[in-house]
DNA sequence: CTGATTGCAAACGGTTTGCAGGCTT
DNA sequence: AAGCCTGCAAACCGTTTGCAATCAG
């Protein structure tokens, strides 16, 4: 059996999901790609691998990978637009359960400029505190 | 004149876009919104003062307050579902041009854990640095 | 008066869902 | 054998676009 395949199968049945040909290569094709592909940058990826698998199974399996903590979902508040209108510098509270974004004042969250690695020209640094916020804490579930 | 029109105008003329009742309305809404509320969410509070107003009309002017900097986009890696592989903590480099989100490595950014106001219970905290790549950067425009 | 803006409806693009057949356990 | 998983196509939903009528400068 091929190394590959044993820990794949360790690492599904520590998270409780089952064993299948796409799900293991898109793992490992996930495992493989540098910093955070779209789902259509990972579908593509995969179908050099099996040409006939659907994007619909690279969707779903990417959501039970973070369902089954395999993985971790970045940026709480995709989805819609959101602008900012507050002109003092601020960080940001996201409840992840409600998704509702709250503003914390500068002072509370000290943070010094950083020296970026190979030529990044830095604009903003964005703080986000994400939790659960006292009205999702209450009216649990 | 009231003081409210008074002071758009003047917003509009710095910001270099033309003064409309939707306009003015908008901006007033928003500005009085609580958080950083979705473009429906805009659209269902600016209804109640222009019940004929539409979702694109909304739409096109939240826009037209980022492009002319009025107002600021949150959340630049919003859009597409991207997954966290990385299990060792750190941070992201966006970039504002592309959207490619790359790490940083935690100990380039040191962070301390803060106090947060009114009970919100804090699960982890997400620094994003955005900024233009050297790609992004090499490649003008 | 000229160009920008509005509201409508249709188009879009990323994501989700329902379903029949096939695979995992 | 029972249920989960796959691939397909259609549905969804937030957002954008084209257009004719109207408004601002």
């Amino acid at each position: 059996m091929p190394d590959g395949l044993r820990s794949f199968r360790e690492l599904c049945a520590e998270h409780g999901i089952a064993v299948t040909h796409q799900r293991q290569v898109l793992y490992e094709t996930m495992q493989s790609m540098y910093g955070h592909p779209s789902p259509e940058e990972v579908f593509d990826a995969v179908k050099r691998r099996i040409p006939s698998i659907s994007l619909a199974t690279v969707y779903k399996n990417i959501h039970l990978f973070v369902e089954s903590g395999v993985f971790r979902e970045l940026s709480i508040h995709h989805g819609t637009l959101r602008v900012e209108m507050n002109k003092v510098p601020h960080h940001h509270l996201v409840c992840s359960v409600c998704k509702r974004i709250s503003d914390l004042a500068d002072e509370e969250l000290p943070l010094q400029a950083p020296s970026m690695p190979g030529g990044f020209l830095v604009e903003r640094i964005s703080v986000d505190v994400i939790g659960i916020c006292p009205d999702c804490q209450r009216r649990p579930n």
